[in-house]
DNA sequence: CCAGAGACCTGAAGGC
DNA sequence: TGCCTTCAGGTCTCTG
């Protein structure tokens, strides 16, 4: 659920409450929410003891916050970014430190000013793990080693629409798959492709391999736009599994034409919407607008 | 190298 | 009413 926009809507409200925040009191309370750490949740707890955070950066759903450390845990091999996953259903939420643990609270640690940060994930897809970061000539930036296999997601600077219509057409798999592909082009997840595809009137099952630069610009192109406008309203929320900083949900749910829409009129034409599974996930498509053509392999 | 399937996890929703 | 099954989704890992 949280993706590209999503995770950008979580990286601002983190950038006015944790840029400059040092960690205390580390507390990460679930073994799966450590498992990327070496030494486990245990020893990230106590590396990021004392740590302060610099800056909070992303590419695609990974998030990062880029350490100076203070603490004296923190081995200089391993320094220096938090990176945050927020999988399924990872939320990160401030608050004033008051109350009890919030539900299925994973990580907990305090800022500072009477303020706490806790990483909320009831499915545990989500991790926390300190990674090193990596210069990306290409992009010019500084990427977490484990986001390396990551490709430049569509609205980072460094996007290159041209070399990434040239990827997916490298790729004999359906659209749909290939859009999911974080190694194509990252951020992507099933909401996003859905409505991309549905703006862009192209069937999830057409082969990226056979479709044209003009069809792949497009739907590239409604990628783009569809996030742009999901990030203007504080992104995508079905239930209280998304919320941003400050616990507080996105309205872009309103404005989908795909996702989770089976059954519903095509906001186009009025032919009612279908759902069928492509390389293992849900597709809703239009079966008018985004017809498949006679040969399609 | 590339594609596809399975594993991981929990709670909601549907079936009987 | 209540138990059981199915589904959802993002990534990582294994298999072909």
């Amino acid at each position: 659920m949280p993706e590209l926009p999503e995770v950008e809507v979580v990286r601002r409200g983190l950038v006015t409450h944790l840029t400059g925040a040092t960690l205390r009191d580390v507390d990460v309370l679930h073994p799966r929410t450590g498992r990327r750490y070496p030494g486990g949740s245990a020893a990230l707890a106590q590396a990021l003891e004392g740590a302060t955070i610099a800056k909070i950066d992303r590419r695609g759903k990974y998030l990062w916050c880029v350490l100076v450390g203070e603490s004296t845990h923190l081995t200089p091999s391993l320094a220096p970014a938090l990176l945050i996953h927020l999988g399924m259903s990872g939320q990160l939420i401030i608050d004033d430190g008051a109350a009890s643990l919030l539900p299925h609270c994973r990580m907990h640690a305090h800022i500072g000013k009477g303020r706490s940060v806790s990483f909320v994930d009831q499915r545990t897809f989500g991790y926390l793990t300190i990674d090193k970061l990596l210069w990306e000539p290409r992009t010019e930036r500084w990427i977490p080693s484990l986001a390396q296999h990551i490709a430049p997601d569509p609205l980072e600077e460094g996007f290159d629409m041209v070399a990434t219509v040239r990827e997916l057409r490298r790729h004999r798999v359906p659209l749909k798959n290939a859009l999911l592909n974080q190694e194509i082009i990252s951020g992507v997840g099933n909401i996003y492709a859905d409505e991309a595809l549905w703006a862009a009137r192209l069937h999830g099952t057409r082969l990226a391999s056979g479709l044209s630069y003009a069809q792949l610009t497009t739907v590239l192109t409604e990628v783009q736009a569809v996030m742009r406008r999901a990030l203007a309203v504080g992104g995508t929320s079905f239930d209280a599994l998304y919320v941003n900083a400050a616990g507080e949900p996105g309205y872009f749910a309103r404005s989908l034409h795909a996702y989770g829409k089976v059954g519903e009129p095509c906001d186009r034409c009025g032919t009612p919407l279908v759902s069928m599974v492509v390389g293992g996930r849900s597709h809703t498509y239009c079966p008018s607008c985004q017809k498949l053509p006679a040969r399609t392999r």
